[in-house]
DNA sequence: ACTACCCGGACAGATTCTGTCCGCATTTCG
DNA sequence: CGAAATGCGGACAGAATCTGTCCGGGTAGT
């Protein structure tokens, strides 16, 4: 540590210490600045006349601690980034990002009252006047887990964890992690298997006591860790896995279904679509709703459940509704959004 | 403004000014803090030394100005608010809040700075680890304008605009604002529409040149907004509106039915779904998608078009199919979601 | 060229800071 | 209960820093 001359710089020191270790008692302080314990204590008093909630404990296990609020110093960000700050949080908060709610929330409040005071007002009214969605929020993620796994995969270093997979069974995986994902409100790991000799995805709320092996490696492919996300969650280990082939084009099969939803491949000439579900039902019913006709190569089963389908839509409508009109409504926006659930996992 | 006696507290004080107002002359500064100008011009030194990017223009327009970037004071976060600001801000940047991809990225390069170094470190990990999903951002809106609406919500004001609606038509909108929502990827108002005398959900990338009237108003009621929204998303002024019988209960039907795709309701001991689309083939494919069976009341052509594609889905899966084995995939996760178009707009 | 700005050294006096000393209060442990 | 280990803050003399004043030098705009 160097030494400055000025109170005010050491004023920050100070602070900056009490932020490194919950617990410091005057005679470590003094030691560490190279001042007296009654110096201490003044600096200490200096701070909590500038608003630094500094909290004091006599008694044998006495000391210092700093508390949380207070007064604190401007911060130096632009009227866009501190909307953008403002916006962000308030995401998280709704539950668009997993499981930060409350932690957003609360830095939310701290970082408003580094804004100016102009632009603080305006920044609590934009909090004031947004509604929160009922988003809901995806499963909690311990913060000390998603950083040990990021340091995991900046290092690059191998990693050792226990997984619970998506029928309850406890396994270890050692892997070398690669990339994290957020996505659908939940938590990604790309990482290859070390025991498979393979890459995999893990769903990191299923993640428990992750260990750094100390073990670091080179990576030697670069995989589309969001696609490899993204098909994974196509091709889940569901009971029943179709192919249809569609009549359509690539392009526009492409746009209709989502890569979470299925994967598609255009094979000698044909449109082929991939798709998994616990429930031949399910899958009927997600085809009958593809906005072009397809016929499914396999498995039989959902071939039949289609013409089952299909004939209940016919008895269904056949002649003769009851008539009811509906209200008219002057609505100005667009679009929607839905989660598609495919049976029990 | 209240003077302090020490020569640190002033230096927070010249900090603060220097934020309030984009330029300083060493004059102005002096009367306001009741020092000379060579005391200002220490001080500025003072902040430099403390890395505040104090800018300086000598001449006959010179004056002061606070810089961006530099050293920052410390910052009093948990860690997992820090990690929820890295989360939520990486979010932001990834376009999954409206329009705010540049400024949040730069917002949280300087907080960043600000934090614990120890923390810093693990922080950098999770960004440099979390790979950018492509999911698309929401069309842009203006900083300025969303402050202004939401400012009007909080007084509350009367403001006047002008809107673009779905077809491109304009039109001047005098309304009494109620609240913002951020859903889809869109920000949205729902206000009391003076002209209609009713409530109106209005999407701010559409709405332009917000002027605040000056006329505040009481609120008489307390609408559920974020509802509003879901609903007007579910009923938008399309060309078909369906009613459809749903062999199922209501709430198994709410529970397999986004709001933001159609309305439920329980009439005469019989579940109804309304939903609205601009083409006939998009209900017809939407209702035969759904995981039950379904009675179209109206309107016939509906009708019509899911008989039609019960005809389609038994032919085209009569028997004798191609066979193919997919390949067997191990993954580790679940979920899925997408955007459901209807139909152009 | 003139005016209005920023810059920083030098000096004497004013102000603040520091270490030392001390008594008081609180908490924990044997 | 007493001893030990902590925080608290006043008082004092000397050390250190800060302040206003003065001044010469440099830059930018009219």
């Amino acid at each position: 540590m160097t030494f400055v001359s000025s109170p005010s710089a050491r004023l920050l020191q100070l602070l900056s210490l009490l932020q490194t270790r919950p617990h410091w008692n005057a005679a470590e302080l003094a030691e560490r600045l190279r001042i007296t314990e009654r110096t201490v204590r003044r600096d200490v008093t200096r701070l909590r006349q500038l608003g630094y909630p500094v909290v004091a404990d006599a008694g044998r296990a006495g000391g210092y601690q700093l508390g949380r609020g207070g007064a604190l110093p401007p911060l130096l960000l632009t009227d866009d980034e501190s909307v953008a700050v403002a916006v962000g949080l308030r995401a998280a908060a709704s539950g668009g990002v997993a499981g930060y709610d409350e932690a957003a929330v609360a830095a939310l409040a701290k970082l408003e009252q580094m804004l100016p005071a102009a632009l603080r007002e305006r920044v609590l009214a934009l909090n004031a006047a947004t509604v929160i969605t009922r988003a809901g929020s995806g499963p909690l993620v311990d913060p000390e887990l998603l950083l040990t796994i990021a340091q995991a995969c900046r290092r690059p270093e191998r990693i050792r964890f226990t997984y619970q997979d998506g029928s309850g069974t406890l396994t270890e995986r050692r892997v070398e992690p690669h990339g994290l994902v957020n996505a659908e409100r939940r938590w990604y790991l790309v990482a290859r298997d070390l025991d498979r000799q393979d890459w995999r995805t893990f769903r990191l709320d299923r993640m428990r006591d992750p260990v750094l092996t100390g073990h670091r490696f080179v990576r030697t492919e670069e995989p589309d860790v969001a696609a490899m996300v993204a098909r994974g969650l196509a091709l889940a280990p569901y009971r029943w896995q179709a192919e249809v082939v569609l009549a359509t084009d690539l392009r526009e099969a492409e746009a209709e279904i989502p890569r979470t939803i299925g994967a598609v491949e255009e094979v000698d000439g044909e449109v082929i679509l991939r798709l998994g579900a616990n429930e031949v039902e399910w899958l009927a019913r997600y085809i009958a709703g593809l906005p072009f006709d397809a016929e499914v190569r396999s498995p039989p089963e959902v071939r039949t459940a289609l013409r089952r389908l299909g004939r209940r839509l016919q008895d269904a409508n056949r002649t003769r509704p009851r008539r009811v009109e509906p209200a008219p409504t002057d609505f100005c926006g667009v679009g929607g959004s839905a989660f598609v659930p495919r049976g029990s996992i």
